[in-house]
RNA sequence: GACCCUUUCAUCUAGUGGCCAAGGAUAUUGCGUUUUCAUCGCAAAAACAAAGGUUCAAAUCCUUUAGGGGUCGCCA
């Protein structure tokens, strides 16, 4: 069965390209239908925070992702990881070393100042004679020292690393807690793990982990490293090129669905199709097309995308959704009058909850500029007409304002602007915005007469 | 510095030796629709990092160079 993880190290929110990994791991699942497993990484125990876990269930919850069985954490594992590094050792396959941080940083600047690349000498490696005293050792893995170690990633092609790039290193440190590379591998292996996917940062940790795996004859995963995701200048994403946390996108008004229609295609593609559902993105997606290359992080898109979803959402999700931005219409009488008008003109939630606003609440100031532009010497008597002929009008539904509209311009035998630009500010304040015939049919005949009076009435003061 | 990965329009990408004088999407610009804005429709502009090979034929294979990214911890 395939089995795929995420494997987060609880020291913060979600990230973006964190986000993306779990999920090109939990399509790959879905789509055989295998696992999805959840595993915390804290073996630091000074660095995690179980707010850090927290925050990461509560993202996924958002977006929609789910994984199967218990989280794992391997902060409760130390036993266990402890008997294999005994096993290692009785069988040889490890040793104590009792080299100091001193000897080390020593060594390194030795190397680097001779232009090599930094590693542990092995000076302990066929050590038997007596320890030297105070120094409390670290166990190190004893990896191969000649030939190539080989892997086939599933995204890169074949990966070649010699062995004398990797050196002796550190499965568990003084004091016998266990290090990274040691029990990613134990876990992976242990959890039944047959899909690895995972940023290519990674890339130099699995020669590492493959000699774990070889040493305590666990059966390799297929790995896939994932290219990262850049800020715009193709520079490493930080916090200052935008949001990066991914509950910050639930706050700027974003649907978790265009969020993960924008990730899934970063790096992912499936011939020229640009919108997938979730249901498709399962359907379609197959870690050999992912690319090798990484990719620009660029908000048009996402932002593309995200009106695309607002647009075709329901008006009722849309309501429901629109109560976490201080708009609640769910209950309104003209809920999809309103929601018809405005889900075309919002980019974000957050812009659409300003376009319902403007239209529910009454402008409260005008801006001269608008007036200047939009009242001309006739106006007063364009709109006095349009006030008498609306109290007697029969007004049922959208078309019969429109109908009032078309009465003026044609009694008056002026254009549509002429009406349309004086009408808009009056209602709303601002120049632009959803038809008029829709804006009247919310606001009704009262709402509506009282807006234009009180903009005349400002407009002569 | 050493090692590894990578390079197609501004951005995301299609492309697996002939279907490519390179296709789609976003962004940009123009036109149309619209009383306005938005939506929508149409159109324009826009790329194979460079140089050498291999081949009848190269974006695609090889070599070198250059750019970008990553890694070199008793962090994960």
């Amino acid at each position: 069965m395939t089995t795929t993880r995420f494997a987060p190290s609880p020291t913060g929110y979600l990230h973006i390209g964190g986000l993306r990994t779990a999920l090109f791991s939990w399509l790959w699942a879905k789509k055989n239908e295998g696992q999805f497993l959840l595993r915390i990484e804290d073996t630091d125990l000074a660095r995690n925070s179980q707010d850090a876990v927290t925050a990461i269930l509560k993202a996924f919850d958002w977006v929609g992702m789910s994984y199967d069985g218990e989280a794992l954490f391997q902060s409760k594992r130390f036993e266990l990881y402890a008997q294999y590094v005994e096993q290692l050792l009785n069988e040889g396959k490890a040793y104590k070393c009792y080299m100091s941080k001193e000897e080390l940083t020593a060594l390194r600047e030795e190397q680097m100042a001779k232009g090599e690349r930094t590693r542990y000498d092995g000076r302990y490696r066929d050590f038997t004679g007596t320890p030297p005293e105070g120094i409390e050792p670290v166990i190190r893995i004893k990896a191969p020292t000649e030939g190539t170690i080989s892997f086939v990633d599933g995204v890169k092609g074949e990966i070649n690393i010699a062995s004398s790039e990797v050196d002796d290193f550190v499965i568990a440190r003084a004091g016998g807690v266990p290090t990274y590379n040691f029990v990613v591998a134990i876990d992976d292996a242990l959890m039944g793990l047959t899909d690895v996917i995972r940023g290519d940062d990674h890339l130099y940790n699995t020669p590492k982990q493959i000699v774990v795996y070889e040493a305590l004859g666990f059966k390799l995963p297929n790995f896939y490293h994932v290219a990262m995701i850049n800020n715009e200048q193709g520079k490493k994403l930080s916090k200052r090129d935008g949001a990066t946390d991914v509950m910050e996108y639930k706050t700027l008004g974003y649907l978790p669905e265009a969020l993960l229609n924008f990730l899934v295609r970063l790096g992912w593609s499936h011939g020229d199709q640009e919108i997938f559902s979730v249901k498709e993105m399962i359907a379609l997606f197959d870690p050999k097309n992912i690319n090798k290359s990484s990719s620009n992080y660029n908000l048009d898109k996402l932002l593309w995308l995200n009106a695309h979803y607002i647009k075709n959402k329901s008006n009722s999700e849309l309501a429901e959704l629109l109560v976490d931005f201080g708009v609640d219409i769910k209950e309104h009488s003209k809920r999809d009058l309103i929601l018809n008008a405005t889900k075309e003109r919002g980019k974000t939630l957050v812009e659409l909850a300003e376009q319902v606003n403007l239209i529910l609440n009454a402008p409260t100031e005008y801006n001269a500029k608008n007036f200047k532009k939009a009242f001309k010497e006739d106006t007063p008597k364009i709109l006095a007409l349009f006030m008498t002929l609306l109290k007697e009008a029969e007004l049922n539904e959208v078309a019969d304002y429109h109908k009032v509209i078309e009465a003026v311009v044609e009694q008056k035998e002026i254009g549509f602007g002429k009406i349309g630009m004086p009408l808009r500010v009056s209602l709303l304040g601002s120049m632009t915005g959803s038809g008029l015939d829709e804006i009247m049919a919310i606001l009704g005949r009262d709402e509506t007469l009282s807006r234009i009076e009180k903009a005349i009435n400002e407009l002569n003061t």
